[in-house]
DNA sequence: TGTACATCAGTGAACGCGCGTTCACTGATGTAC
DNA sequence: TGTACATCAGTGAACGCGCGTTCACTGATGTAC
């Protein structure tokens, strides 16, 4: 039998988890382009030539920060959901409104968890079950998809528009991004457009 | 009176305009990271220390890029509200064409667009009369709007729409950018929710 | 229980790289007279 | 028309910077016996 290994046992405790940690900070406070091997290792506390034993490069540590950004991401939308109202219409904003919260909290890790190439990690997500990020979007979509309906295509309707308000909100599109602890007063009367997504809901 | 200097005496000719199409051409071919002073200077077949003579810092080389980026997806945008059909309905269509077109064109030139800083370049452009790239948006969707609302929210309904699925569609959520040449088999059906925007156009 | 050894996470110095910036300069252009 | 001068775009060498990477090493941990 193949043991699991204790990957706490040696000098740090888990380093690569401390230096995932450190590169969320860094990518919250000073953005992007700070994302560095050396500095991830200097706010961990070690000298920087110790993520090489854990990461394959800089790409591989990007990576590994979009995998917990993306299971962050996801966890925010299903206490959205869980906090709001239980109606079909309802599930729908709160998704939306623990996007939008999200990537106002957490700006560079949204960009960066869009940002990894072509995508590796949600075609990955987009197999998996309903626990996934996707899956959360398709479950509150799945009332609303006319039966024989393609359910890609109410989907990506609500993906769309809730990303793309997302990216415009944090460009400053529609003023600094804190404009108020709602965000941006457009933000309900924009998404009152799902209201007419595929009619009404298919089953009550 | 003020005479307007004959830029294009010295040395090079117009090195400015040289340089901001090297830049652009680099971030087709290369991405946006690859964007650097030296790198401008280089393909403009000058030396690395010349560009200083024009931009403040890689800054300004950046937001002068924006700037003529921005002029040029507004013409695309316009090309493709000429190209298509006439109705109201048509003009919202052809324009979001236009959007997704440039886009996959110019994937690092649209995220430089939409990437400097608090938006300065918006800004100015939502100020600016018809003919600016906001204007083109706000014309397409004014018959649309109902008497006395708020003419911003179904512009942001549309942009929020085509906005997030050129962003997703870039970020190779729906597979790979290059898929068809009608880019995605989602992009009608997605757009259709287009159709429901405000009811029926104000006016015939 | 104790000893010898293997493993490997983390160290710290060193390397080459491309970057933005500085600075004295060159030399073509434009202008004053 | 011709001469002297001022301007300034572009040059090329030099600088310091942070970066990723390499590499011999140290020393704590885990294991074989």
């Amino acid at each position: 039998m193949v043991e699991v290994k204790d990957k706490k046992s040696h000098h740090h405790g888990d380093l690569r988890a401390a230096l995932i940690q450190s590169g969320i900070e860094i990518l919250t406070e000073s953005g992007l382009d700070s994302l560095t091997l050396r500095r991830c290792a200097a706010r961990a506390g070690v000298s920087h030539a110790a993520p090489a034993h854990h990461f394959d490069g800089v790409a591989g540590l990007r990576g590994a920060i979009a995998k917990e950004g993306f299971d962050r991401f996801r966890q925010t939308m299903l206490k959205a959901r869980a906090a709001g109202g239980q109606s079909p219409e309802a599930h729908i904003r709160s998704i939306c409104r623990g996007y939008l919260d999200f990537a106002v909290e957490n700006p560079a890790l949204f960009a960066l968890i869009f940002s990894c190439g072509p995508m590796a990690q949600f075609e990955e997500d987009m197999k998996a079950g309903d626990a996934s990020a996707y899956g959360v979007l398709r479950q509150a979509c799945a009332p609303f998809v006319p039966p024989g309906a393609d359910p890609r295509i109410i989907e990506t309707q609500v993906w769309s528009l809730i990303h793309g308000f997302t990216h415009l909100f944090l460009a400053g599109t529609f003023g600094p991004a804190n404009a108020t602890p709602d965000h941006h007063a457009l933000f309900a009367p924009v998404m009152s457009l799902l209201q007419k997504i595929g009619g009404e809901p298919a089953t009550g």
